[in-house]
DNA sequence: GCGCAAACTTTACAGTGTCAAGTTTGCGTA
DNA sequence: TACGCAAACTTGACACTGTAAAGTTTGCGC
């Protein structure tokens, strides 16, 4: 059942860590199936058995990326021990994941296929983690509040909009806002928490 | 003085616009330069002498989009009545502009190139004229709350991000969200302007 | 009317995605 | 153990891309 092939342990793997490897470092401009393929040692087609073209590749990357900030965002819930902060240091790990990596922010989100549902029915399996975790945060801790099932929806996407807003912001090339963000981003996030109780 | 072609009335601003006429129909993978180029009726080369290369038409497109993204926030603010409203209905138009050219909004920030000034004394003639109108624009409504400067700038860029992330949001492809964003933006925004009285 | 610079065309080349046809390999079965 | 088959790879080809270089057309100032 392993995919090993003969020359290669796992080519498949290799390409897509090197690949996030490049776009990390070059941004995804240029990231190309025969840069990627030759990083890993195989002649130029050599991919097209893994994948069905760079599309396909690249939602493997997505997945990959997505897959690091969800283990990121779920272990700061398992280590938190405020769990009345919880939002807040979940928002902070949002955006850290994406400074950290500024170039994670646009390929994962610039080609516009990611799948999100924000309903408040949405089904936890099939939605995107990342966001899913974020939203099953909140709603265990605005569950106290008594909000309406909609009221509290608005509420949440609220925060993730500000928070996922922020992760935009902060990972723009060049801001001459020279403040670290590292330090502004929690005293923002407690701005908005004044609003959520009413 | 004026930049007039021979054959053409004005081959760059019409390089300019069909190159937008064709990210907002296909999306700025499928811009080429010999598409435009062709779609304007000459030679694949003849853009060179326009633009230094693609990056540079890119960025003129950009500042056009930029552009046409302030005009239309300076409108609200021109035709606006009910003044102390006014940050709501800014951002109501932010999203919605996004969400009327949803290849806008990965084609503006994801080449990660615009320079945004988010410090409070950013200068205003060289900064992103988007931002710089919201901000001017907060700082005369927030004045009278008496918040020190840096304070102020904290709730301006929360603000921001907000309406930011929630043009991020709301233009995703797919998103199974199927309430009408344009209904929910003013009540989502409004949640907002409850904390920025403290 | 001449000449020059700007706007364009043509030609060329390296790099890209991707397909098709060949080649190597590991593994299950006769 | 040999065989054969499918999966993993290589090679070669094609159309398309960005862009540089060299040639051509044009309008405008003198």
């Amino acid at each position: 059942m392993g995919t090993k092939s003969y020359h290669h342990e796992n080519l498949r793997d290799s390409l897509i860590e090197k690949s996030i490897e490049i776009i990390s470092l070059e941004g995804d401009t240029n990231l190309s199936m025969r840069k990627v393929a030759s990083a890993c040692g195989v002649s130029h087609a050599a991919p097209y058995a893994h994948f069905k073209n760079k599309d396909d590749l690249i939602h493997a990357m997505q997945e990959h990326v997505a897959f690091e900030l969800s283990k990121t965002l779920m272990h700061v819930i398992e280590t938190c021990s405020e769990k009345e902060e919880i939002l807040t240091y979940l928002g902070k790990a949002y955006v850290t994941f994406f400074l950290e990596n500024p170039h994670y922010f646009s390929f994962l989100f610039s080609r516009r296929e990611v799948m999100v549902d924000f309903s408040y029915n949405a089904d936890p399996a099939n939605n995107y983690k990342p966001y899913e975790i974020f939203r099953q945060t909140a709603i265990q801790a605005l569950t106290p509040t008594g909000l309406s099932h909609e009221k509290m929806n608005d509420v949440i996407i609220a925060m993730f909009a500000l928070v996922h807003g922020l992760a935009s912001i902060a990972t723009m090339k060049n801001t001459t806002y020279n403040e670290k963000w590292e330090d502004k981003i929690e005293t923002i996030l407690t701005l908005f928490s004044c609003g959520r109780n009413q």
